[in-house]
RNA sequence: GGUCCCAUAGCUCAACUGGAUAGAGCAGUUGCCUUCUAAGCAACCGGUUAGGGGUUCGAGUCCCUUUGGGAUCACCA
């Protein structure tokens, strides 16, 4: 696909060279939309050629543009303003552009071969010990949706999950639900399993609150209770025997992780995520002790006076960390150290993407480095994706102080604030109750999913639980609807996906045009995103696209059009504009619905 | 204390990586359903881009500084 840049770039350095004699490198050309205030499609900043040209940069402009103009049939016209030369560009080079992308199948997308890159995405990662809240809502889409356009932009993609169930955390609610749960399974109670998990680990949270507190009225130190109640002694004691392959603690272990992952894997089929691989901390904190091994013998590596190996990362402006304690065992960043290499044995990859809050932002810098320093050279393509934290009105969410919203709890919220707006219009009566069903989850999942996915995932975000997440608007279902008008429209039109054989129109509707524009931009949109693992890029360019079409639809009536030919033309740009639609919507996880 | 990040309309977010008069949605006011779905379209209202200085043809964007917020600097994960 030909774009206006390619298009021009050539004959402006060429312009250049004739007008002012100077060399400029057609590369270095750069152009950017028109400012809607002025006509034109796209716009040429001149004032990188105003010394060259020894002109002003009104001049300067005119001059290009009257060059580009003789030279090229696509440039219709131009005008000038400041040191911009707005360039129009021919009905008949959209038309063509547009006849183009809808005649290709998969239009924007790259295909992925078996010698296509490989990129793995880490994301998910949850503890066993709590359920699911919004900020894990926000890794679990991040990540999915990173992936999806990965996929797009042509890569091959490896999803996976490292699942954080075993350490001294887990063991809390294990002991908890030993000493207070008289055998209470997610069956006896109806309690989702990772919910009753949960339940247990605040449960020992205030059964060990409550042992320090009587330790400090009888008159020990606030310090030397944390360590020496009866309740850290015993999950102390739970860890050693979990590490020595106790079978009763394995039993229960194992157990109380089946709930968890029950109670997950509901919440992920909700949430439309998913992995190709999952792996467990349990299988994997061993790893990377033979790492350290080889990096003492390099010399990378030291050792402390006390036994601790540490990497000095002083000279890069880091600390000193600590890659295997003084007595031998591993750390978290040994355990990550072995898991990369790991990876990168089994799935020889170019990037390894970390979708991670950007409270670790230390930790993957130091992995990275600390990768690099051993000898990988693959470590370069490690990549911290650093999203910002779900704040919420009142500060950061807590789980032990129980200021979380919790996920399962707020898809239920969404589905129906969907079925009650789907009730309020009524429009949707002939429908199945399964059917009415699936469309309220994927109403209010497409809402929920937006909100999240449109802001910058960098940059921290806030969620008001007063405030419900709004259907209508710059939001998922806005888009979803002007996907399910058209489809409305091409079913009363009899036509199923597109009619081959339309003709363009000698002069194109000014909406007509925003639409192609905005359809030929879409491979440089997903590119982009893939380039930037933003998904933001993909929502703001759907939203945008689904807002043209709305105008467009207002504008231009297509089953009623003056005359054949140009209906036909206006249901096959429809029908393109739909496609293009679902698809990035499928880029962001969300389902488009043929009717609602 | 060291390092890093953030601050844009009443609220939630954009701004093509230094470009033109800073854009959307929500909230508020107001038009448009006897023509393809009004979860829509159109219009009005709303800004000293936290404050100050600098760099240059041009700064929300880069540099310095002040203020306010956050993260991190474990032999936790």
């Amino acid at each position: 696909m030909l774009t206006t840049e390619d298009l021009l770039r050539a004959p402006v350095a060429a312009a250049v060279a004739e007008l002012f004699s100077a060399d400029i490198q057609p590369g270095s050309v750069t152009f950017q939309r028109t400012n809607p205030a002025f006509e034109g499609d796209v716009t040429l900043v001149v004032f990188p050629y105003v010394k060259l040209a020894g002109k002003g940069p009104e001049q300067t402009a005119q001059l290009i543009g009257e060059h580009l103009q003789a030279k090229l049939p696509e440039v219709a016209r131009f005008n000038v303003v400041k040191g911009f030369l707005n360039l129009v560009i021919a009905d008949d080079f959209w038309n063509r552009q547009f006849t183009t992308l809808s005649s290709e199948p998969a239009y924007g997308h790259k295909p992925v071969t078996n010698t296509s890159p490989m990129v793995m995405v880490e994301y998910s990662s949850p503890n066993t010990n709590k359920p699911l809240h919004l900020g894990h809502v926000r890794n679990n889409l991040l990540g999915f949706s990173v992936s999806e356009i990965l996929k797009a932009a042509g890569y091959r993609v490896v999803m996976v999950n490292l699942v954080n169930d075993r350490g001294i955390h887990i063991c809390k609610s294990m002991y908890a639900w030993q000493q207070l749960g008289n055998g209470e399974t997610p069956e006896s109670s109806g309690i989702k399993g990772d919910h009753l998990v949960g339940k247990y680990y605040v449960e020992f949270d205030k059964l060990y609150k409550e042992q320090v507190k009587l330790a400090v009225a009888a008159g020990q130190t606030e310090e030397e209770a944390g360590k020496t109640v009866p309740a850290m002694l015993a999950i102390q004691e739970m860890l050693r025997k979990w590490e020595a392959g106790d079978e009763e603690v394995i039993a229960l272990w194992k157990m109380m992780n089946g709930w968890v992952y029950d109670g997950f894997n509901t919440t992920y089929k909700k949430l439309g995520v998913s992995f190709d691989k999952i792996y467990y901390e349990s299988n994997t904190y061993l790893l990377g002790k033979s790492i350290v091994e080889d990096g003492l013998n390099k010399g990378v590596l030291l050792k402390r006076p006390d036994g601790a190996v540490i990497i000095d990362l002083t000279p890069d402006g880091l600390d000193q960390k600590v890659l295997l304690r003084s007595d031998g065992t591993s750390v978290y960043m040994t355990q990550d150290l072995g898991t990369a290499a790991e990876r990168h044995n089994e799935f020889p990859f170019e990037k390894l993407v970390y979708v991670v809050g950007n409270e670790q932002e230390y930790h993957f810098k130091v992995l990275k480095l600390a990768l690099a320093k051993l000898g990988y050279a693959w470590a370069d393509g490690l990549y911290h994706l650093s999203y910002g934290m779900v704040e919420l009105p009142h500060g950061k969410m807590k789980s032990r102080e129980g200021t979380v919203v919790d996920a399962d709890d707020l898809i239920q919220l969404m589905e129906d604030d969907a079925q009650k707006l789907a009730e309020d219009r009524g429009l949707i009566a002939d429908m199945s109750s399964e059917a009415k069903a699936t469309l309220y989850h994927q109403v209010g999942m497409a809402a929920l999913k937006y909100f999240i996915l449109k802001v910058d995932p960098r940059k921290k975000m806030l969620f008001n639980p007063e405030e419900s997440i709004d259907l209508q608007g710059n939001t998922g279902p806005f888009i979803q609807y002007t996907y399910a008008r058209i489809r409305s429209m091409l079913r009363k039109a009899g036509v199923a996906d597109s009619l081959p054989g339309f003709t363009t129109p000698a002069q194109l509707h000014e909406k007509e045009k925003a639409l192609i524009k905005h359809l030929h931009q879409y491979p440089a949109i997903v590119q982009e995103a893939a380039a930037t693992y933003n998904p933001a890029v993909v929502a703001q360019y759907t939203y945008d696209l689904a807002k043209t079409y709305n105008q467009f639809y207002d504008a231009c009536p297509v089953m009623k059009a003056e005359s054949d030919t140009l209906k036909h033309f206006r249901l096959n740009l429809s029908a393109c504009v739909a496609r293009t639609v679902k698809e990035s919507l499928r880029l962001l996880g969300i389902e488009a619905p043929e009717q609602m």
